[in-house]
DNA sequence: CGCAACCTTTGACCCTCGTCAAAAGTGAGC
DNA sequence: GCTCACTTTTGACGAGGGTCAAAGGTTGCG
């Protein structure tokens, strides 16, 4: 297909060899391992962190692309939080997932040069931008890049297959259960507690992302929390029982 | 993560550098176009085209990679047809797409070394074996092969989000006449009839991709057969009404 | 050619989750 | 601090699709 071929917005691009008014560098940020330049020796890595062109806040509520979006840069989440979501003929939207620090969004637009879908903050965030002109060049330059940006791209057709194992085969109670495990991990992973946490997302859009209503999703917490899984009061939630979470993904059917 | 390591089982990387009995060369390819060298001009190609260290022939339920197995190489599809399905701790199978001539297999296992999957042909096929050690180092001396491998990846994202909207928000039967819209536009794009098809996969299969028990696959074939959208016989598939079919889509709810 | 394994269809019943509705809680902006 | 819009919870009810069952069809193999 020919339709690879717009890359950067001009204003993303200026000057990208210039001083920058503030430190953007891979090589303290704390986000680093988990991030693209992950694998990067450090050596390279001087180097290499000028993939981020500079960094941009996105307020919550704001979106950071949207659907149709001409494509122009990669983003890597610097703090805060992200849904994505595509929007059918009819307007109905399904979240396709939710982002946090070191996670990489954009890469919907490589293959046609606008965005597939939609990213909204939902909580005041930071990205880094990184052009994907520079991306490509560096990847080529810098094999140990080329091949972290491989595997995130992988990783992430990796993710989307569990999301339709969820959709497609669990039940809507297993889906809560692997929703939240799945959170908790990733918020250990950061630093922050495995079994206290904020939702950033109302029960609309985690019931659009786990294929149920918001009903439903509003159900689920109450029984979690009869059944003494969980404390949940209102968006935050205290997982009490991690093992019995996940025994209900055991508990097929 | 440093899980990135293994690459290529020896077998396949055996004097990548000799003549090969057949003739392996995307050149004269009839999927040029569709598949990974798509995009490359032909003085590159020549050399491109040596990312096909080899062909290998996949009978029908013989399966091309499986969960778990070291990554060693991606396959491009030269001809047949295959499906691939993830399986979760219970040993549910989800079927996670169906795939033909052009479309490239293993991506999954990019990120971790592993494959996530399993490949399993439904007819007897064929696939052009890629080393992925091969493929990192052509991309990076071919720009535009490059472009195209994260244009194959980044499609593979969006076609991944397409199916989750159609597993988490569209009805049974708007799931089976996107599957068969979807499936009909793939065989044109390859010179086959638009309308006029042999399934490759069983009820159970496809329910198994599109979220619904066999029975209920089975149903909507009958369904759509009385309201004269298509013509069924076992799995063999004639469209009758391309535009009614699409019309169930619009329908939403 | 005939058997066995598998696949498909169809019916009857039922359960999970969606729909509709109402009320209470929360939070942002004036 | 008050208002209004949004979010969440909970209940009652119903339907879409799952489950169970049985019969017929198809295919491959001995």
């Amino acid at each position: 297909m020919s339709a690879v071929v717009a890359f950067h917005k001009k204003s993303e691009l200026l000057n990208p060899a210039q001083p920058r008014k503030f430190e953007v560098t891979c090589t303290n940020c704390n986000l680093r391992e988990i991030c693209l330049p992950g694998g990067v020796c450090l050596e390279d890595l001087e180097q290499v962190q000028n993939i981020v062109h500079s960094r941009r806040r996105v307020k919550r509520g704001e979106s950071l692309f949207a659907a149709g979006d001409e494509f122009s840069s990669v983003y890597a989440i610097r703090s805060g939080f992200f849904k994505t979501s595509v929007v059918d003929g009819e307007g109905r939207e399904q979240v396709t997932g939710f982002f946090m620090g070191g996670e990489l969004l954009g890469m919907d637009a490589i293959g046609t040069g606008r965005h597939n879908g939609t990213a909204v903050a939902l909580e005041d965030s930071e990205v880094c931008v990184m052009p994907y002109a520079i991306v490509e060049r560096m990847a080529r330059d810098y094999p140990q890049l080329q091949r972290q940006l491989h595997a995130v791209m992988s990783r992430e057709i990796v993710r989307d297959h569990g999301v339709m194992m969820l959709l497609g085969s669990m039940r809507a109670e297993e889906r809560l259960a692997a929703f939240l495990s799945n959170l908790s991990k990733r918020f250990v992973r950061r630093g922050y507690s495995p079994s206290d946490f904020h939702l950033r997302m109302t029960r609309e859009e985690l019931g659009s992302y786990l294929g149920l209503k918001l009903e439903t999703v509003s159900r689920l917490f109450s029984q979690f929390q009869k059944a003494g899984l969980i404390a949940v009061e209102q968006k935050h939630v205290r997982i009490l029982d991690i093992a019995g979470l996940e025994k209900l993904l055991s508990a097929a059917k």
